[in-house]
DNA sequence: TTTATAAGTGAATTATAATTCACTTATTTG
DNA sequence: CAAATAAGTGAATTATAATTCACTTATAAA
């Protein structure tokens, strides 16, 4: 007998990922990532039940690089610090992996979406959330509800790095250091 | 001979921001909208060319709405007074219309939008950056590029909008101070 | 080697939804 | 009021794209 092939589930997942880039999630069709994975239409469903589940298997893959991997090993840093690393690496994921993130923006806010997927985040929303508290508990943090702080911190990277990205700003030290300033002063006490 | 009714055009729109929000813009049909708005498919070609159309004419119509009817009329008041106005009426107006900003969000970042269409918003836009260039020039205001400073009110607004009305939280004075305070940290001198 | 099994194929089928059009109806205007 | 015109209808058509399936191939295991 044969064996799946891990590299057609990474050619397909290219393949999806280039295209909703180039035509977005609805016209993106299952013929059209076959073609451009260089495979028969057929196979895409010996790999995945049919389109949704295609989608959201690779949502969650992408979801896991993209935000759990990002999370740092060290956790005995100062809060201010654990924060800007945390700043950092998210928003040069989200310049260096524009493709990725525009399909992670577009799928997250479909009727496509399963339930399990978009809980996918959940651990990584967590460990900010647990930062945040710890940050009030030293009173450095402002004692704000977390859900007056956190949007301010997801929705300025998110969309701070669709900004630069679509005026192609380069993401410098220099960038990180001034927009993790005006995040910091947001959230600081 | 007979002519278009108004009314027609609403209960178009209106059918099509509601099964928006409940099927997203992937599975929204001409048929459905048809149905919703009480009058035969046939009869939205009499009033749209198409999909594209309508769906854009909606956008551009929520857009006017959604931006250029907040800003104030009075301009003479403190830079922050103003920002500070437009941050409460932007707010406001996101959590009181969530499923015509749902339906602007996932319009937005679909295909389907038309350029003239994407470009609705600049006049706004324009207006909040100079403010933000006043508020440089009396040192008020962070001496960093637009492009770091915007996405953050703008991000912001949006997430949290979003965030809150997930959560089902209502927007009291006291959040919007909250808020307000937030914002004006990050981006203050 | 052989063979059993599952991957791989892509034309054909099926499903879904946009759009048209021959016809009916309402309303304006002369 | 009658005629003209454009709105309004919805079944039929057309377009598009998901999915299936009878068949071919590759390869793991005997």
């Amino acid at each position: 007998m044969r064996l799946k092939d891990d590299a057609k589930v990474e050619a397909i997942f290219n393949a999806t990922i280039e295209l909703t880039g180039e035509v977005g999630l609805n016209r993106l069709t299952m013929s059209a990532i076959a073609t451009r994975a260089k495979i028969a239409s057929g196979t895409l469903y010996i790999y995945f039940n049919g389109k949704e589940q295609l989608l959201n298997n690779l949502y969650k893959r992408l979801i896991s690089e993209g935000t759990l991997s990002l999370l740092p090993a060290i956790t005995h840093l100062p809060i201010k610090q654990q924060i800007f690393n945390i700043w950092s690496s998210v928003l040069k994921f989200r310049m260096d992996n524009t493709s990725e993130v525009a399909f992670m923006h577009e799928f997250r806010y479909s009727p496509l979406i399963s339930d399990k997927a978009k809980e996918m985040d959940k651990e990584f929303v967590l460990h900010v959330l647990r930062l945040l508290n710890e940050g009030k508990k030293e009173l450095i943090v402002k004692d704000l509800d977390n859900d007056v702080l956190f949007p301010l911190l997801y929705g300025y990277v998110d969309n701070l790095a669709r900004h630069l990205t679509h005026k192609k700003i380069k993401l410098t030290p220099e960038i990180v250091r001034q927009t993790f300033q005006v995040c910091w002063d947001a959230i600081k006490a």
